[in-house]
DNA sequence: TTATATAGCTAATTATCATAGTTTTGAGGT
DNA sequence: ACCTCAAAACTATGATAATTAGCTATATAA
């Protein structure tokens, strides 16, 4: 019964590691134990229950991404800009699959820190958006397309979804491609 | 021990009530065989598992999105079928918010039937944007722009990820609007 | 009327998350 | 060096899930 050491953190860094190598949904409290050398019961010394494990997940998902994101698209605007966020998270999710689906879980279930890192993120978003002159609703319109475009290639790109010879690659950069046309079209509201 | 007069049908008539009613992770065997007035072992007698039935869910889905699709693209090209092909899309998952999501679950899980029945969905949609003048690979990148965006405002709007005031009928056709204008740019290929 | 295929049953297996209550251990004070 | 005690890990237990094995009753067709 030697003590194993753990401890929050060490933890929550285990549940990203089996998330990110097998998947969220293969996050289970048998093999976080098995992982960490204890028995299943021993981590409610260490955390309330799965979902909370889950959702900081989701917190620190939003979290890596921001922090990622915003070095890219530091220092440029614009088209380069849009670029940047949309290969940041394009990479993210590759890199991190466990924690992008985290980051994708029911809005319902989130807590406040969650919710609080998905809206920093909005922000920066916004922000990358208003290199564009939107401004108000627009842009929040706007924004909704670019998250679920985004989300949507990428959901579909590690889902599997994606299944014809053609580059991946090309595909999103044509999606980013399209999303700088429409959104200069935008930039002159029907004058 | 009186009969119930089951049968494969009555069967998936149920999963799918209940996927839309209660969300895909809900349908358990425990919860089926309740409506259905057995005992959960008994269903085995018309099923081969929970996945089985999940996946003929895919497969129902995709045609029943066809068939709506498909008379809601008829007649019409362009924006217009755009236009019908989107708003058809929402209003399914909408609709039928439990086969929305079969039909989203990993591709990898897929039966053939299922594969065939997205593969037909996906010609209906290639055809949608014929109408731009997207032919070979062009096409192709298109298409995956297209199905990422709707898919993405979808599962956004399904999971509660647009908590802002703002109108998301709006926000939708926004969306159709500047894959519209992005789609018509990409018709004149850089001369 | 009787035979038989089969629908539905009970019981059991394995895997999941979670809690209650017990034992052990290691760090800090003496 | 030696206690003390909070915390860490454990055993045991329970609830819910999917699934299988094997029994029994029943509907239908000969």
């Amino acid at each position: 019964m030697a003590r194993a050491g753990l401890d929050l953190d060490v933890v929550l860094q285990a549940a990203i590691m089996i998330a990110d190598s097998e998947g969220l949904e293969s996050l289970t409290i048998a093999k976080l134990a098995l992982v960490l050398g204890v028995k299943a019961p021993s981590l409610y010394n260490h955390i309330r229950s799965l979902d909370m494990v889950k959702d900081d997940l989701t917190t620190q998902g939003w979290l890596l991404l921001l922090d990622r994101s915003r070095d890219a698209v530091a220092g440029v605007a614009g088209r380069d800009a849009l670029d940047a966020l949309g290969h940041s998270q394009r990479q993210f999710a590759k890199d991190h699959p466990g924690l992008w689906a985290a980051t994708q879980l029911p809005v319902a279930g989130w807590s406040d820190a969650s919710q609080k890192a998905a809206d920093a993120y909005l922000a920066l978003a916004l922000a990358v958006l208003r290199g564009y002159g939107a401004t108000g609703d627009a842009a929040i319109h706007a924004i909704r397309v670019l998250r679920a475009s985004l989300r949507g290639f990428i959901d579909l790109e590690l889902g599997g979804g994606y299944g014809l010879p053609q580059d991946v690659d090309v595909s999103f950069c044509t999606l980013l491609k399209m999303l700088d046309a429409a959104l200069r079209l935008q930039e002159t509201p029907t004058l």
